[in-house]
RNA sequence: GGUCCGUUCGUCUAGGGGUUAGGACGCCAGGUUUUCAUCCUGGUAACAGGGGUUCGAUUCCCCUACGGACUACCA
């Protein structure tokens, strides 16, 4: 029998979840429900400098909103636990330990000062690439240049140390990445890590591996900036022993800017007046908010669309896709090895594409918030107002803020519409118009039509030369949706009081020619 | 600088030794003597460059250019 497929997110807890961040969630969760495994969740916060108070709810909340559901972690437990790292910090010491035991590692004593020296050292002779390597740890502090002695009288001193990976000198590393194929690199060019800092805790290299083994995970499902470090990774599953279980790698191409170079950063989001993380962060330290998917008014399916089409893609000319859809065609092979730029008018087109799909009265519920912003007294039902405004919006919430003049009288005239519509003939028909609306006792939309045809024909003029005008009386604007739907919705009264006010207020505009 | 990864319309991409190089977003035009939006139809627009291999290369190989990531006791 087939092994049960493991995968697992593993963010570290420093921020707000990056758009990134949840593309490589959706790819974990899409590859794991896929081949019918589980997605571990794990938070890897094992650097205590950087830990942010408030990130591990803000990564699970986000994962929840778009429907990334989480088999064992934190809060749902697993047979594997603890699922937070720093939880876990007895383990990775003993397996840094069996490392230096097999002679595959070393403690390292020196100080940032010894390091810094050495690099300057090297770079004045001319060395292209200073590190602490297989070379330069010969003439560093550490338990491959010190005695046996020398390194018990340190640690009893209580001489703060690391262990170093001891890399060897040249030798090639292979892994088959699932997305790249084969990647080969010389041993020459890592350096020797640290896999245990100077506070006990491990590095992501070390914990990454002990807990990715210890957790069972079949696929390490990450982004691309960590196919570097890679080879490094399968070096310690060979040197732990466990290189005949080793995970398979994919590592998933980067979401760049969508104009110009580089990676996809909050400042791109902050110029381009678009979010990148998918609920709304507020940096604790410096208060500063970045702009949430779902605060704008993302669909959760709208965004997993197009994430999940951002570096994948199905082989078929089908672009709208279920959460279930994508879990049923998904395969890693599809998955594409160049970077994406983001491109937000997809992300809205999906949007538009979702929220059409959308019954009435979920928008409705949906616009409540924003009802009540723009139209407290609002008493008609909801339900009107969004079969009307909903196919012409992107976002819920525009349902309510285009259309304000649903909920009130327009204080403004759009100037240019004026200039160019408000004409002595318009005027006249609609003078006519608005005597003919005070008769008119059933004041639904077909009627009003009927009579605004029959009023249009008896002046013998252009539909199009009075209606303009007439949207302008009743919206202040020059284009909206359907007028008679719209003066069926505000009512008789208010629909002549604003044609009387329009006429009166915009007398000595009217256009002559 | 070094290591690694990448490069098909503006963007997301399909394809793959012989194709009118396909789709989607965007944009433009028509349907539309009621605008805007939706919708439908049509249009615009791409194989980074140079060498090979081959009857034939966008596809395979090499080089160049460009882009990206990494190069911490951060992940």
């Amino acid at each position: 029998m087939a092994q049960e497929v493991r995968v697992r997110f593993a963010p570290s807890p420093t921020g707000g979840l990056h758009i990134g961040g949840v593309r490589t969630a959706l790819f974990n969760y899409l590859f794991a429900r896929n081949q019918g495994g589980k997605m571990i969740l794990r938070i890897e916060d094992t650097d205590q400098k950087r830990y942010v108070a408030g990130a591990e709810k803000y990564i699970t909340e986000a994962l929840h909103w778009c429907g990334i559901e989480i088999d064992e972690g934190p809060e749902q437990g697993g047979a594997y636990g603890p699922y937070r790292q720093s939880e876990r910090k007895n383990i990775y010491k003993d397996y840094a330990l069996q490392l230096v035991n097999g002679g595959k590692a070393y403690y390292a004593f020196d100080t940032d000062e010894e390091i810094n020296a050495m690099r300057e050292r090297l770079k004045a002779a001319k060395v292209a690439n200073p590190t602490y390597n297989s070379i330069t740890r010969s003439k560093m502090k550490n338990s491959l240049t010190l005695s046996d002695d020398e390194v018990q009288a340190k640690m009893a001193a209580g001489e703060p140390y690391v262990v170093r990976l001891k890399v060897p000198k040249k030798e090639e590393i292979r892994l088959n990445d699932m997305i790249r194929g084969w990647v080969m690199v010389h041993s020459s060019t890592i350096d020797d890590k640290v896999i245990l800092k100077s506070d006990g805790m491990p590095t992501y290299h070390l914990a990454n591996i002990v807990d990715d083994h210890l957790m069972k995970i079949t696929h390490i499902i990450r982004g691309e900036e960590w196919l570097p470090s890679a080879p490094l990774h399968v070096l310690l599953y060979q040197y732990l022993g466990w290189e005949d279980t080793m995970p398979g790698f994919a590592h998933l191409p980067l979401i760049l800017k969508p104009n110009g170079n580089g990676k996809l950063s909050k400042r791109d989001a902050k110029q381009g007046g678009f979010p990148i993380f998918p609920l709304t962060w507020q940096e604790s330290d410096t208060g500063e908010v970045s702009a949430g998917f779902r605060e704008q008014g993302y669909l959760p399916p709208a965004l997993v669309n197009f994430l999940a089409l951002l570096g994948w893609n199905p082989g078929t000319e089908q672009e709208l896709f279920s959460m279930e859809e994508l879990i049923k065609n998904f395969s890693l092979e599809r998955v594409g090895k160049a970077g994406t730029k983001f491109d937000i008018d997809k992300a809205k087109w999906y949007n538009q594409q979702y929220l059409k799909m959308l019954d009435d009265h979920e928008i409705a519920k949906m616009i409540a918030s924003d009802l009540e912003k723009y139209a407290p007294d609002y008493s008609k039902p909801v339900s009107k107002i969004v079969q009307l405004m909903k196919e012409r919006v992107t976002f819920p919430h525009e349902v309510v803020t285009t259309a304000t003049y649903l909920f009130d009288s327009p204080h403004t005239f759009d100037e240019k519409i004026v200039k160019k519509k408000w004409t002595r003939e318009a005027v006249d028909v609609l003078i006519d118009f608005k005597s003919a609306l005070e008769g008119l006792q059933d004041f639904n939309s077909a009627p009003i039509r009927q009579q605004f045809e029959q009023i249009v024909a008896r002046n013998e003029i252009g539909f199009g030369r009075v209606m303009p005008a007439l949207r302008l009386a009743i919206t202040g604007e020059g284009s909206g949706p359907d007028l008679m739907e719209v003066m069926e919705i505000i009512g008789k009264n208010e629909t002549i009081s604003r044609i009387e006010f329009a006429i009166n207020h915009l007398n000595d505009k009217i256009k002559v020619s």
